[in-house]
DNA sequence: CGCGCAAGTCTACGGATGTAAACCAATGCA
DNA sequence: TGCATTGGTTTACATCCGTAGACTTGCGCG
């Protein structure tokens, strides 16, 4: 099953915190995304049917919570940008980065890191 | 305006080779991906809608060429990737990767190369 | 010169998405 | 105890997408 845009949005407020109440969802997603309370609400409808997040009954309301984590939707994301768009090979992704100067001096001392880590665990 | 991802099928022919008429369109992509000629035309008209190629006549067809880089839209697609699921950051999504083991020793190698050459630039 | 074919356009249709209003049920307050 | 409030469910609707069939029209061939 495919989260959608919109939904993953919903999924980020979830990641940083849960459980949440439907209002609070509404009341830190909603405004930032210029949506009303019913979108928050469908959305989370939604999720719902697509099992991505779990209701815990708590007296009248829900608590929610995600129940497809994190690191599997990266995870899923990223290879399909990775295979859609650089032939499944990271490299060439790293490299369109430098080209396009997304690199800040952080990102490449943190990759140069990144990968003496790798190597050594190699 | 959104190249979806059938569309980007053709657009990848195109980027490899261009010009190219319906006809080599249709042999090269449809059967790889099970589609009926029909499917590959729609998709060029919706491609030619959204400015993302253009067609030139030749006779009575059409020669059709990419409008839209590559490259940009790899930067679109990466950008956006980037931005929904790590934070704008690129290392994370290097590490994402190695920790699911999706480095090969060819990637760990051809990034070591990569990042020394912009180490050098820079 | 008419007709079949190939290129291109129009129509179709079910499902997903973005966006939201309408409605229903429980519950606490007046 | 009835009603406003608030959470949740249903319905809505335009658009995009995947997938494709139907229709049309200009030409080259017989």
């Amino acid at each position: 099953m495919q989260i959608s845009t919109a939904e993953s949005t919903i999924m980020q407020a979830l990641w940083q915190r849960s459980p949440q109440t439907a209002e609070e969802l509404i009341r830190s997603v909603a405004p930032a995304q210029g949506w009303h309370e019913s979108t928050v609400k469908t959305l989370i409808t939604r999720l719902l049917h697509k099992q991505a997040i779990v209701a815990e009954k708590d007296g009248r309301r829900s608590l929610y919570s995600p129940r497809l984590t994190r690191d599997a939707w990266v995870a899923v994301q990223s290879e399909s940008l990775l295979d859609r768009a650089f032939g499944g090979r990271i490299a060439p992704l790293v490299a369109h980065f430098a080209e396009h100067r997304k690199l800040t001096r952080k990102d490449l001392a943190d990759l140069k890191k990144l990968i003496a880590e790798i190597d050594d665990a190699t």
